[in-house]
DNA sequence: CTTGCTCTCTACTCATGAGTCGATAAAACT
DNA sequence: AGTTTTATCGACTCATGAGTAGAGAGCAAG
């Protein structure tokens, strides 16, 4: 055999790895994840993984940078739409937690990083969430100030919405089951966050 | 060598390796935890602690299902407190996370658990949680008629304060920088669910 | 004191999975 | 055409960690 070969549908080789990678991290964790599998989903075998990336921890962090780096842009670009507070607040958490949903091994490797001890994703989180907590509270205090409840916590409110959209992507088959349709999370950070709730767009009431 | 020797404090053997046991699986995950570390932190060698469980699965599955019990224990113990619906929403809240933030271990095992395809943990999860979530959800319907907003899905809700307690009790180092101060989640909690908010016996605003 | 039971250890086996080497072959220059 | 570069694989090495075997030490009962 010889060259890329670009096997399947001809997307570089390194991408089907990381691809790869992600769901396998995401599935059984850096210590359980087996190169060889990665290697055989990506459609080639475990030397050639280890061309391109060199070793499994070198691999992972690649990995992890891609999720963070992602989950990074998805969430300014749906903090960076236009409108007032309301109708930013309801897109940004809506887009953020269809994100999450639709790639649930994004949200299962940040939560993995989370729990490690070591691994690079304290950092990463820390470097990334701090700053981005900082800006949604500069902009509450810009936007909102005559819609925001004066009297709730800020970073804590974002952080619960952000917890719960992260464990429910993550829930896999007990996403259903436990919490139910996605726009209950727009529906409880309007509670949260503003004044008066005059009902969001498009939603469901539990009980009218 | 020979008899129980019970070393250290003189708890049993099989005990201290449980013990052992709940940091490591917490602290790397199943995969990259080793026998011999958790047998050496029980102050024993790993052919002894085999002499115990048998096998590392089982050590692993007694240290979960010792977990979730333990949870449900300190949910239930706290939701059957007496007193109208704010008080025992505002104690559950908060026994619940300080329960959490005192045993890191095991907020990190359950997520772990959640996080995994395989595992003991999501069947664990599902049978301990769904019943819980039923009983709940009549708790709010009777006691809290009045003093509950109708407009609140209460699972969702309910989903929402347990997982950002349960992030935030495993986010270690983070936790502080991050989340701050432990009652805000009451604070979200009573602000989410009670139709009127006569600020809670002690607790901080962020913005008086 | 001897027999038996419980618990512990040291010293193995054995499987598995990461990383290396050398061969090979398709492309890309020259 | 010939040479170099890039990518792939089969067949190794080697470390590590789970599980096993067997011996021995303390304790209890007869």
């Amino acid at each position: 055999m010889g060259r890329p070969l670009a096997s399947a549908h001809d997307i570089a080789t390194p991408e089907r790895v990381l691809e790869a990678a992600e769901r396998a991290f995401a599935a059984v964790g850096f210590g359980a994840a087996k190169l060889a599998d990665i290697a055989h989903r990506a459609g080639i075998r475990r030397p050639s993984l280890l061309y391109h990336f060199g070793t499994k921890e070198a691999l992972y962090t690649r990995t992890v940078e891609r999720c963070f780096a992602r989950l990074g842009e998805a969430l300014t670009e749906a903090m960076t739409a236009a409108g007032d507070f309301p109708t930013r607040l309801d897109r940004t958490v809506a887009r953020y937690v269809e994100f999450l949903d639709a790639e649930p091994q994004l949200a299962r490797i940040v939560l993995r990083e989370l729990l490690d001890e070591q691994g690079p994703g304290r950092q990463i989180l820390q470097q990334q969430l701090v700053p981005l907590l900082d800006i949604i509270e500069r902009l509450v205090a810009q936007l909102g100030s005559d819609v925001v409840r004066p009297d709730v916590p800020v970073r804590a409110a974002v952080l619960q919405v952000g917890s719960d959209a992260l464990l429910r992507a993550a829930a896999g088959p007990l996403r259903e089951p436990l919490w139910g349709p996605a726009d209950h999370s727009q529906r409880l950070a309007r509670l949260l966050l503003l004044l008066r709730d005059e009902t969001p767009p498009s939603s469901s009431r539990s009980s009218p």
